[in-house]
DNA sequence: ATAGATGCAAAGAGTTTGCATAGGT
DNA sequence: ACCTATGCAAACTCTTTGCATCTAT
């Protein structure tokens, strides 16, 4: 009886449990650079890196947040539903609580809507003050 | 002042106006494969594609819709304020007209917001068709 | 002849994957 | 010994760019 079959790295990673961690403690969506970064001291692979993350998106553990041209971030799962801030300075994604009324209901007639992201741009409070 | 070697086409390309009518006759936002395919027999490279639609986004005639895994879409430079719905069995984009209430007022303190943009997925009629 | 537009191929960024090996049990 | 996680490099997609060539003055 085997019960993850297709599951192959669930769980096995030496480094999930750090790179967990490194998501947890970041406070808001990072990437497998971000990730890595964080772990250069125990030499662990970019490959190794996305292997992980990709395994814990599908055992629900990480959720992944696509942007359109840069790098996917990676946040905890059990986060309610929020929405993301990208500055256009750092780049850096932030989280942003909540979520705008009727989003869904935008739809045309026939449009079977079954998520929706929204994406803010612009600059955050470190960048601002960084440009004064 | 910069030296621009390459890349300048600050004129007109002989493929301009057809390709500004394949964006326009599309009424959704197209793909430079979606443009290219559609002026195949011109035997035009992906690459002139590519710096023509740039061209025009510099221009004001031609708007970039940037999605998260996917290749960026065109679509005229006048429409009014909208979003996109991006249907997941046939990834082609769709336009939705209108906006959320009280988007840009979702960031928290501090941020300060330039821009947002709304991306719904589901299914499009179409595809909702022939899955029956 | 000159300016610049074009095609092709290479490069680049982000991500996945094939393969040989290292490592844990 | 076995099984699989790992690192490296290759592959893949989308896009840009270097360069030689072609085109229209």
């Amino acid at each position: 009886m085997r019960i993850d079959y297709h599951n192959h790295m669930a769980q096995r990673s030496r480094y999930t449990d750090e790179i967990l961690r490194v998501v947890s403690d970041a406070g808001r969506p990072v990437s497998v650079d971000e990730i890595r970064d964080a772990l250069r001291e125990s030499g662990v692979g970019t490959a190794t890196v996305y292997r992980v993350v990709n395994n814990c998106v599908e055992g629900g553990k990480l959720k992944k947040v696509e942007l359109p041209n840069a790098a996917a971030r990676f946040e905890p799962a059990d986060l309610p539903h929020h929405h993301h801030f990208e500055c256009d300075s750092c780049r850096k994604v932030y989280d942003v609580p909540g979520c705008a009324q009727g989003v869904a209901d935008l739809a045309p007639e026939g449009f079977e809507v079954s998520q929706h992201e929204i994406l803010l741009k612009g600059t955050c409070p470190e960048c601002q003050e960084a440009s004064v």
